[in-house]
DNA sequence: TTAACCAACTAGACGCCGTCAAGATAGAGG
DNA sequence: CCTCTATCTTGACGGCGTCTAGTTGGTTAA
């Protein structure tokens, strides 16, 4: 009669209370649902992940997972939330050092951003993809947060200039929205497959840093 | 009672026209699926077209298209193809005009490059998209397609370094490698919906030439 | 204590999808 | 004429997202 809802969600810190057995509520389905995603994405991508998989997985039926979220849309928004919290996170910790100038920032910055692409190209994708922002409409929640990240960006480039770390010829949003477009069509290249050479990403990364502080000289001689 | 498809077939490219009545065997189906695609695509997006809308749309039975091509990703590969030729033909077109310098030739190239990408967001989106060069194995024809184009550019930034139109402090390649992803960042950045504003358009591309060509002075005084 | 409530879960069904297998059709070549 | 074969058809399988209607069982108020 019992059915026994796999006693093993997740050996890890789950939220719930690693009840013994059989459990009709399941414990924090809605947080176990955004980790075994998480998972399958990372192992087959975004389009390696189905409902009725992930349901499988978690140990639910089909549609138990449609109690939390309104629709796969909805679940794929909450994982790019998490995302550009992650995201936001390092980022914050990068400019928090003391140590480093507006220059060693800004390489970081660079390096960083495209680690966290390359590290994590499924959920890049899914951060700033077609799938959620297209037609689809991204959580508010999420378009906020993906806003603020942008925004936050704008005036870092902003105190670059300032510090003639940039260039100062360019608004600050546009310098911005261009270097940004290089980042992202960097990463894009990569995870799509179209670069497939990982090994020359740290010269391009110094052409991009080269590019952005104008100092590719215009004569040979 | 026997259809004269060979009467549509000589003609050359001529869209299979709504013709008589019942055939048996369509005229030139391979050639119509393309060009139903190509429709379907830009009214609903990649997304939106299916192997058996297609065949519904062109008249044929649900499996008909598999005797032109292995699955579905052959088909969206012949498409890619079929985009790329349609991008180099553009871009000889543009550099064939004995009229514009060094400079006006890079200029227009941005803003062509961008407005293909603009004007056919769907096809390019099929282009560089994840669909057929991640895992999925784009077709050799396709591979070598875009392989040429970008190999094309990066012959035409040698020549513009030559011409001192552009910084000769990179290698072509590399700078070539950061240009191209400046450019398609830009391009997925609004195809995809997470740049709106196609208004600041012309001023962005305004500063991608600036940077490129190191003119953004960096005291601001 | 017990009855009622309701969030959490389930099974079933619908209409899509890509594509494989087996059979029908009809133009082309001997 | 008859066969050969490319072309096209119907049928079927498994998978998908998600709607509907029912079940379970912890919580709360009488």
């Amino acid at each position: 009669m019992t059915l026994s809802r796999l006693a093993g969600t997740l050996p890890g810190m789950t939220a719930n209370e690693p009840d013994a057995k059989s459990r009709y509520h399941h414990g924090d389905l809605h947080e176990s649902l955004l980790q075994a995603a998480t998972l399958i994405i990372r192992e087959a991508g975004v389009d390696g992940l189905s409902m009725r998989k992930l349901a499988d997985r978690v140990g639910v039926s089909r549609t138990a997972p449609y109690h939390h979220f309104r629709d796969k849309q909805a679940l794929l928004s909450e994982l790019a939330l998490k995302g550009f919290r992650q995201y936001s996170q390092q980022i914050d910790t990068l400019f928090a050092d003391p140590l480093l100038d507006g220059v060693q920032q800004l390489e970081q910055f660079v390096r960083l951003y495209l680690k966290f692409a390359l590290d994590n190209p499924e959920l890049y994708n899914l951060m700033f993809g077609q799938t959620l922002w297209k037609s689809g409409a991204p959580s508010e929640a999420l378009r906020t947060e993906a806003h603020t990240a942008f925004r936050d960006f704008v005036k870092r480039v902003a105190g670059w200039q300032q510090q003639a770390v940039l260039p100062a010829g360019a608004e600050a949003l546009r310098f911005a929205q261009v270097a940004w477009s290089t980042l992202h069509g960097l990463c894009r290249l990569v995870n799509d497959g179209i670069y497939v050479e990982a090994s020359s990403i740290d010269e391009i990364c110094a052409t991009v840093l080269s590019l952005f502080r104008q100092q590719l000289s215009r004569s040979n001689a």
